[in-house]
DNA sequence: CATAATTATTCAATTATCGTAATATATAGA
DNA sequence: TCTATATATTACGATAATTGAATAATTATG
C-alpha cells in the first residue's frame, strides 16, 4: 500500500502525468522532445524524469547523445489505461 | 490533465489510499472507525477527509452526532481497482 | 583535442505538505 | 441548559516538493 502510494505519487504531478502519457503514446521519448513539447525548461524536464526514474516508472537507455525513456511499470500503465481508457 | 493529477494527488498518501480503500470496501465509514482502524489521531484523520472531501473524492453524509464518509469519484474507482484487481 | 548537442546535477528561493496539540463546533440525550 | 460524544478547524514547526539559473557531465564528430 506504501508502495502504491509512493507510484501514484509520482506521476500525480501535472508535468509528470503528461510525460508519463506522452511516453505511453509515443514509446522511447528523449528529453529534449519533452521538453519541446511542454515547453518548460530543461532541467525542470530532466528532474521530474529522475523522480519518475526514483520511483521505479520509468527507464532512460542511452542511444548516442540522447537519453530515450520508457514507462517500465505495470501498475502506473493500468492507473493511466484506467483514466483513459 | 490537470484534474487527473489532482485526484491522484488526493489518494498518493498511505493514509489517504488506506482510506480510501477502507471506504471501498465498506460503504459509509466514520471517522472514529478510521480513527481506530489506522491508529492516528482523530485531528490527522479529519484532516486527510478534508483533503479527500475538497479534491471530489468522497462526500460526508451527518447521521446524527457521526458523518458517513463515501466514495463518490468514479475515476478514483476505477483507479483504485486497477491496482487491486 | 576542441566543439556542439544532449542530458544531469547543484544551488537557492519559494511554496506546499504533514503531523500534532489545542480548540471549536455540532448533535443527542438527561 | 448541561454534558458527553463525534467531528472539524486552527496554529505552528518540521520536512519535502517545485522551480529556474547556472554549471557539469557525456557523447559524437570534425
Amino acid at each position: 500500500m506504501e508502495r502504491q502510494a509512493e507510484l501514484l505519487k509520482a506521476i500525480s504531478h501535472p508535468v509528470r502525468l503528461c510525460i508519463v502519457n506522452g511516453l505511453l503514446s509515443e514509446q522511447g521519448c528523449n528529453v529534449s522532445k519533452i521538453h519541446g513539447c511542454l515547453n518548460i525548461p530543461q532541467s525542470t524536464v530532466s528532474q521530474h524524469l529522475a523522480k519518475l526514474k526514483s520511483a521505479g516508472v520509468v527507464e532512460g537507455r542511452r542511444d548516442g547523445v540522447e537519453v530515450l525513456y520508457y514507462v517500465v511499470n505495470e501498475d502506473v500503465i493500468k492507473v493511466i489505461n484506467s483514466l483513459n481508457g
